[in-house]
Parts: structure tokens; sequence; C-alpha cells
DNA sequence: GTGCATGCAAATCTTTTGCACTCTT
DNA sequence: AAGAGTGCAAAAGATTTGCATGCAC
């Protein structure tokens, strides 16, 4: 599965003309095997790490920027963080993989974790019967997950 | 109507022990007299504007930030910009004003309006009926508003 | 060989913070 | 009078950009 998705980032950089560089196979590399949302510093930061590359920060961010255009990957944002990335889920393959991953968020133990369920298509089909188009969303869900819950029942 | 917000951000205040000083006023009576969403730039420039009173960037900040808290003010973030405010559209008049409000950002003309209804409210029972509490939620919907939708069909 | 992509360094942009002074209470 | 809040300036943090060099094609 890992595989499919390093191939699928080469054919759509390929399909692009885009070229298959170091850099954006070890960014593609560090989000295959991360589940979480990562953090560009916490990317540039693994790949350093491995120390079989010397990639810049600056080389991070441009490849997230390329591979979000490509559709490959979903920015994720939280008031006062900075931005957060994965792979997108879209089965696609391809530049225009449209499907978003929701999260939530612990303000206790600040795990995130991916929503199964998306109700804004919901809201999103109402737009387009009123003539909106082209609609993209953007959503995160804040507050305490069931562990954090039971240790501090209110606040 | 603007009288009673402008009442009720004072009687926050009050109730909350903090001041009424000229840069919160002046920041409320931007935020009442205009609908939109606005950047602290925004309001920073309209209150030097008038003229009235000299004051600083930093205190804008500083007292959305506090109105933010006392949920007076929302707070939206679409990526790449800087975070817009608005005044809370909540009834409650109080600290706990934890009404949402949601736009939709039109990529074309960069109209952003709110929208009606909101379905996340829904999917947050979901949640809380797993165990997760203190839920809170941020959503921003982007594309083209039916105006821009006919006159760039698709893309 | 060509020129896209990179590393490096510097710039940019938003937001926050330290501090001495001012104004509300 | 006390100290919360402010203006100013500087810092901090994330992201972008310019440019000479290097690598994929």
């Amino acid at each position: 599965m890992n595989m499919n998705q390093f191939v699928q980032v080469k054919e759509t950089l390929q399909s692009h003309s885009l070229r298959i560089t170091k850099p954006r196979l070890a960014v593609a590399s560090i989000l295959i095997k991360n589940k979480a949302l990562l953090t560009s510093e916490e990317i540039h930061t693994q790949i350093q790490g491995s120390k079989k590359l010397n990639c810049d920060q600056a080389s991070v961010y441009r490849t997230l920027t390329t591979f979000e255009e490509l559709g490959l990957v979903k920015r994720s944002i939280f008031q006062g963080e900075p931005a957060r990335f994965m792979l997108s889920t879209s089965k696609k393959g391809g530049a225009c993989g449209h499907e978003h991953e929701h999260f939530f968020k612990c303000n206790q133990c600040h795990t995130i974790e991916p929503l199964k369920e998306c109700l804004i298509s919901k809201q999103e089909r109402q737009l387009e019967s009123n003539g909106y188009r082209n609609l993209s969303h953007h959503l995160e869900i804040t507050g305490l997950c069931p562990n954090c819950a039971k240790t501090k029942p209110s606040n």
C-alpha cells in the first residue's frame, strides 16, 4: 500500500512534467510513513534526522505547496499553529484529488484524529443548488476527547 | 440595535472587571458598524482614519483577543490570509457566547458571506454521544459564488 | 546542455511581547 | 493611588523569495 502511494506520487509528478527529486521523494516518504498530520518543521526534522539528505526547510514548504496543488496533500489549519499536512486520501490518483479529511483536536492531550464522516458535503450540495460552484471546505473541530473528558469533566 | 451591541460590550467588560478604554470602544464601534469580516489591520486603519484616537496595532490585537475570550467576537481563518474578526451573533450576552458563524468565500470576487445554516452541530452531537465534550469548530467553505460561477462556468 | 528545483540567506508578514508611561477605576 | 491597559519598538514565528549552483531530464 505504501508502495502504491509512492508510485502515485511519482506518476503524478511525471504527468505534470515535474521532476522527481530527492527532496520531493523524501517529503513523500515521510508523509506516507506517518499517519498523523505533520507540520512542515516536523517533516523537515524527520528528513534531517535520517541524515541521508540535506534538505532545506524552504524546499519542504515548496514541495508541500506543489503536492497540495497536485491534490496529493491536504493542508489543515488550527488557530495559532503552523499548518499541518497529510497525504490526501483521494483514490482518484491524479491532479484533482478533491477528497477531504476533517479532524478533531483535543484541547487537553492535543491528539488530532480524523473524523470518519463529513456532513459538509450535504451543505455544499445545498449551496450548489443555489448556484455556487467549485466548492471546497475547511473544517476542524476541537474540544475534549473521551479520555480527557473523563479526567476533566467540564470547564 | 447598534446601541444594544455597544452596551453589551461595555457590560461584558464591566462584568469581568475589565476596563472600558478608548481603544476597546473604538474596536467595538468599528466591528459594530461593519458587517464584513475585518482583519486586525483593517480595523486599525479605520480607527486611525477617524483621527480621533491614536491606537496601536498591538492594542487592536490585544483587544480582539480579549473580545474573543469574552465571546464577543468570532475569529475566522482563511488559508494564507491574516485572521478576520466579526462581532459574535450570540444573543446570550455574557462571557460564553458559543454561537458560531460560518462563511463562504468566493475565490474570484473574494466576497465573504455568512452561511445561514450549520450542519456541524449535528456532527458534534454525534461526537458527544461518543464521549467527546466541550466541542467547538471552525468551518470555511470556498468556491465560486453564483455571480462568478456564471462568468467563469468551470475550472 | 537546458532549465527546473534546490540550498542558503534574507525578506516578508502576521502576531506577540517587554517595558515605561498613562489613564480607568 | 494602584495597577490594568497602552504606545512604541523590538522579537518571534511561519512562510516566501532572490539568487547562484546543481541535478533531472
